[in-house]
DNA sequence: TCTGCGTTTGACAGCGCTGTCTTACCGTTT
DNA sequence: AAACGGTAAGACAGCGCTGTCAAACGCAGA
């Protein structure tokens, strides 16, 4: 296995080694005809530049990062695999790390990272990326980052995002389009910026629809499974149940369903229930559950090409907005009689 | 952001590099007080050495890879945990990489991995540890590997595991212990090597008990949900319905719960159930499933160690076996009556 | 005191690439 | 035909570290 080099290249091409790198870095002042001979010496010897000499000698290192302090496998997950899609269509690879410290140990860390692995870029999904101190750091480090739907500093840094209150009142639309009007939500812990965007789109829908939202309609929980059981328990044995609820996220419109499912009341028949995420969970539960589908690996992927691109000294946008996606399954349709 | 070089270290500590490094990577040959004041040098500037130069001029990169085909993100999660705990309490950084392709494209595709970025070892989670182009190409790249509970080869390369049969067998001990005496099993597929030791775990636990399994009682069930589901219907509406299911999965038994629930047939009053892997969703249902938990992170810890050992010329165990854990929750309780 | 041998330390080359600077080349213009 | 300007290609240094080998050191015994 002795190695394949840039010299061996050049010598079968029969043209300095510079002229090779020129060829594999996209640079310009390279005759067609020397490209050609250059690609075809590196198909026929299956030659891979070696990112650590990258690295060392020049000033990408094709190396990005993912920190991540986000507890859900599947949105870690789901973000993942978009970055590293991203990457590998770039010739890129991704380091995994996950960061659960804070203040000065985070950025401490962050320090000791970079000087060790000095990445292109790091992507910062939530709720990380709202961290003042790794952003800082980041900054001072001046590696560049994006986040993915950050909910503060928003023109500090690049980041794309997508429209919860837009996605919740599409939603809320929806169950008003089979019938219903006397929909209740389950909102998500309040300083947490998407549950309040999602409650805004909410109370946007029903009131434009002219339909009243009671204060009893509108229950709080913190987006766990327990809490949505909790607040769906409220609902369900309240005398005058809502015909329709909608939780902020799907974990909780799960703790709902199990409640139904106690209590025997039916899903869809007697009562519609909505979530928000389209989590794993959400089809692994009888019925599926009808929810939003947020584009969470496309908006890693997007954040990895943008910073990809900003590597080859293209300035992106400095937000990128993706669409939602409604998912009508199995747990909702028109109201009792 | 200059960067702290070794050369910086050197001079403050009165040293060579030479002497720095050895200092750095626990070499022998170096005084007592020469590593101290070296020591201290590190320190007060926060050196850090840098892994692409490491890798470009030595014959250790620092990078593990995490090679991936598992389609569940809990499972994957848990193992990119383990993995990534190992490598930070050794400096190490971890790479994933999903390999989804097969056959000479697996090979090609491990073989130019390979040669851009020299790793010093891959964990190979199941059920991409059981490819015999994977095991050939990083054979034939000399890149150390360990696998996470293969079922083929065993001989090949060393591994770590958990007994799937013994697990199944305490699972039905502790059924049996409840007082249940009619107990059915949902099976995995039966090429899946250790859906069969689990299989293989029950039937011992029920002849040892001098219990009779019926053929009925044995489903084929094929690890999914809807698989799960429908064996459980089978069961739950037979005339003589067990007091007991236990279900090879967790994914199957929620499949159970599910129809249970529709049938208004209570669990654990009517029937008990139990799982086995402890997925997340276990917890996200009500009740709660009792289940077996797979040291999923911790064998992925345990494999990472056995390389970066490996790295240091420590030659470990062929083999390593990791405890499993029964984890009574609320599905499970005495037969009715 | 000197020799001999093990231990500690340093000089130096070079890992595989890229950045910078220089030279060779080629077609135009005067 | 000479001079020019721009493009194509190469020479060379060096990124930050480790491996190899040689030198210096220190302590034993003669």
């Amino acid at each position: 296995m002795a190695a394949i080099t840039i010299d061996d290249v050049a010598s079968l091409a029969g043209v300095s080694i510079k002229t090779v790198s020129r060829v594999l870095n996209h640079e310009p002042h390279v005759r067609a005809a020397t490209r050609e001979r250059v690609l075809a010496a590196v198909d026929s010897l299956k030659y891979r530049p070696n990112v650590s000499a990258r690295a060392l000698a020049g000033s990408r290192s094709y190396l990005m990062a993912l920190f991540f302090d986000n507890p859900s496998p599947g949105y870690v997950h789901q973000i993942e695999t978009g970055a590293m899609g991203a990457c590998r269509n770039s010739g890129y690879y991704l380091i995994v790390e996950e960061m659960l410290e804070s203040g000065v140990e985070l950025e401490r860390r962050v320090a000791a990272f970079n000087s060790t692995v000095r990445m292109d870029g790091v992507i910062l999904p939530p709720p990380l990326c709202d961290r003042t101190e790794l952003l800082a750091a980041l900054d001072a480090e001046k590696v560049p980052y994006v986040r993915i739907a950050p909910t503060t500093h928003l023109d500090r840094a690049p980041y794309v995002f997508m429209d919860d209150r837009q996605a919740a009142y599409e939603m809320t639309t929806y169950l008003q389009s089979l019938g219903h009007r006397d929909i209740a939500f389950i909102a998500g812990p309040p300083d947490h910026t998407a549950a309040a965007r999602r409650l805004e789109g909410f109370r946007d829908a029903m009131e434009q629809a002219g339909l009243p939202v009671g204060p009893d309609r509108v229950q709080n929980g913190a987006f766990s499974f327990l809490s949505g059981a909790e607040c769906g328990e409220l609902l369900l044995t309240a005398a005058d149940r809502p015909s329709a609820i909608f939780a902020g996220n799907d974990d909780m419109a799960l703790g709902v369903m199990a409640v139904a499912n106690r209590l025997h009341i039916d899903i869809p028949g007697t009562v519609t229930l909505a979530g928000f995420d389209d989590s794993p969970g959400a089809q692994v539960v009888w019925p599926q559950l009808t929810t939003v589908r947020q584009p969470v690996a496309d908006m890693a992927r997007e954040a990895t090409e943008l910073l990809i691109a900003a590597g080859r000294g293209d300035v992106g946008p400095k937000a990128r907005r993706l669409d939602f996606e409604i998912i009508v399954r199995q747990s909702s349709g028109p109201p009792a009689r």
